[in-house]
DNA sequence: CTTATTTTGCAACTATGTTGCTTTTTTAAT
DNA sequence: ATTAAAAAAGCAACATAGTTGCAAAATAAG
């Protein structure tokens, strides 16, 4: 399935949408961020958005803004080997914070980008008596098909 | 299998050996740090070991400390949902910074308590074309067996 | 347009982790 | 047992990450 590059219109047409529908208040900071994780590919952590948009918002509000986003179903968390927290746009079916994220993810050594492998499902697992497990997280580490060297 | 409890000559003795057996000097620190994790079941976070021999102990030695442990295979890192990095005692087998941890971790819900499933196996999965994963985290959440509710 | 509600920025603070350098401890050789 | 070399520990200073309270600004609703 080969997506069409969105412009940049139709990309904040969909922040406010995700606002909208979210019950949200529509404000700049907001937006921005979305436009963040709607124009690229992987997942990003705080200091990533804190890089792109940190001169025009405050570290606080960039703290904030994720954890409404997250609260509300819009992203996830994604925990790392290396211990900082990355985030991801979630699939329209999550909702308010219970999210249906079933899915792996995978980092790349080479170019460090974590992407949602949507289509490889989180597998079953037989746990020993006695632990009744709730959620599994699965994080791969490895090269991505990007950075997977030429033959 | 039963383990009887050890006492605690035989853990300080077992301190020493892994020490040894690793060409690290004998010191304080480590071997008090080695007893915390010999001493309980499930994983300890930097700061829980800073609560138990802080005020022994600079907390930049702590950190140097367990650095060393994974190092040297001793001691490997758990990654978590909260974002504080966890360290449980390797298998013999471990060594030399290359560990052979395939195995699933639990966070318990109720207490909190990070365990090694070292029979729960890391399941193999198939991933898309042109990603190439070395090697795959998993941790899953829950209730523990101790924590389960009687009924 | 006005008011109530929400969001933001700012300051201050806690927690976590790192680095350079000096002193102390450990090890190994005499 | 002494001693010298090597390793570890302590200390200070710094960097990054994350939180909270409160006042100012922006947004939403009427
Ligand atoms: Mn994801
Ligand atoms: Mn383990
Ligand atoms: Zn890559
Ligand atoms: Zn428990």
């Amino acid at each position: 399935m080969i997506m069409a590059k969105q412009t940049v219109v139709q990309i904040d047409n969909q922040a406010t949408e995700i606002l909208t529908r979210n019950n949200l208040s529509i404000t700049g900071g907001r937006k921005r961020i979305l436009h963040l994780f709607l124009e690229q590919a992987g997942a990003l952590a705080h200091g990533d958005i804190e890089k792109k948009v940190g001169e025009k918002f405050d570290r606080v509000t960039i703290y904030r803004t994720l954890q409404t986003f997250v609260d509300k179903g819009i992203i996830h968390t994604i925990p790392t080997a290396d211990n900082s927290i990355r985030y991801a746009l979630c699939k329209d079916e999550c909702s308010g914070g219970h999210h249906h994220d079933h899915h792996v993810h995978f980092v790349c050594t080479v170019c460090h980008i974590t992407y949602c492998l949507d289509d490889v499902v989180t597998p079953a697992l037989k746990f020993p008596k006695g632990y009744t497990s709730s959620h599994v997280e699965v994080v791969a580490e490895g090269v991505c098909r990007n950075c997977k060297p030429q033959h």
